[in-house]
DNA sequence: GTCTATAACTCGATAGAC
DNA sequence: GTCTATCGAGTTATAGAC
């Protein structure tokens, strides 16, 4: 929490948690207003209106991850290593957000044109480096031959799908909300573990 | 395509497409209406609200995959058979409905007690087979030491999430359509055998 | 900057003719 | 069963006082 607890704050971090927890349609601007405390006019006096105000919830959630994920894929260290650095801190970033995933692909989802335009301008993905790591670890003989971006998306699909269906699995495996979070910090490891054992020869 | 084309049919097929596309919240019952080329009255003497609509969409939906990916978990066959089987034949649903996961998982997200509730109403998760399964191979020494669970969520994961983060992948891999496609139909294949690689011993 | 009041509009739902 | 017309609730957005 800040010292400045102005306005426009408040407004933000009402806006972040509604908008997160109800998406863009179902967020209506009173419940934001109530949320903050405030009055329904602050909103459109501070942000002019709903469309803007969710376009500025949304950059901010998007960047609270994606720089520093895309910070680690470019990161000049070893393959078994970055797999390793990914897992765990992108796993901590979401177990911070734990709605923000299903808040970004829904909006993915909904207007991809839009967000890939976003994305790109914000810092495109540096997904090279890793995909060129395992093309040459594979024909270096370190690694079990697969296609560099079959990898990547398995890594990150172990990663961030838990959260996603989260009330399922709850569900399917009995899982109160301390078990799912035990589960889930284990797959900081577990993931590494399940994939180095895979390609590993 | 069915022979029989009734007004409740043509409203059913409309209103699978807006909601799946919209989901709940975004949808509109005009767009449903034009969609279906009837009128916005039509709706309401054949499904009383929008709420009985949607609800009837979302089952049809869930049930279309929901009940054969059950049978296959509870199947009598071994664990690597069983893999295999998995995630071709829920990949191959998934191909045939590629926008039913991000509406599932909304739905989920949005209101996850109802759909508990309707899940296990409808068939309740069969997958205790297979985590005994995976379970006695640890145990016989036949695999390497895994959680069932986490090895569970993995396959998963992989199958699934790909469907979800489709517009994503698309733009970082600067995938066309047809590329998706390629690279979807070869994960029936591949996941297993990253999956098995990993626990075999 | 902040509030109250209300305009302007969207959308689900209904009435009633055919 | 199907349509047109319209109501009424709920929401975004604005006007205007303080």
């Amino acid at each position: 929490m800040k010292k400045q607890d102005t306005t426009e704050e408040k407004i933000i971090a009402a806006a972040k948690k509604v908008f997160i927890a109800k998406g863009m349609m179902g967020a209506r601007m009173q419940d934001i207003a109530d949320e903050a405390g405030i009055n329904k006019a602050m909103l459109h006096y501070y942000f002019r209106n709903k469309e803007k105000l969710f376009d500025k919830i949304f950059t901010e959630a998007f960047l609270s991850f994606w720089p520093k994920i895309n910070d680690l894929l470019d990161a000049d260290i070893n393959l078994f290593q970055k797999i390793e650095s990914f897992c765990h801190s992108y796993i901590d970033v979401l177990i911070e957000n734990p709605y923000v995933p299903i808040f970004v692909l829904n909006e993915l989802n909904r207007q991809p044109a839009v967000f890939i335009q976003k994305i790109f301008t914000s810092g495109p993905p540096k997904v090279g480096k890793l995909l060129r790591q395992i093309e040459a670890d594979v024909k270096a003989d370190k690694i079990k031959a697969i296609s560099p971006v079959q990898l990547f998306i398995n890594m990150v699909s172990m990663c961030v799908f838990p959260f996603v269906g989260k009330p399922m699995l709850q569900a399917a495996f009995g899982m109160n909300d301390l078990q799912f979070r035990k589960m889930v910090e284990l797959r900081k490891t577990e993931i590494p573990r399940f994939i180095i054992d895979s390609i590993s020869k």
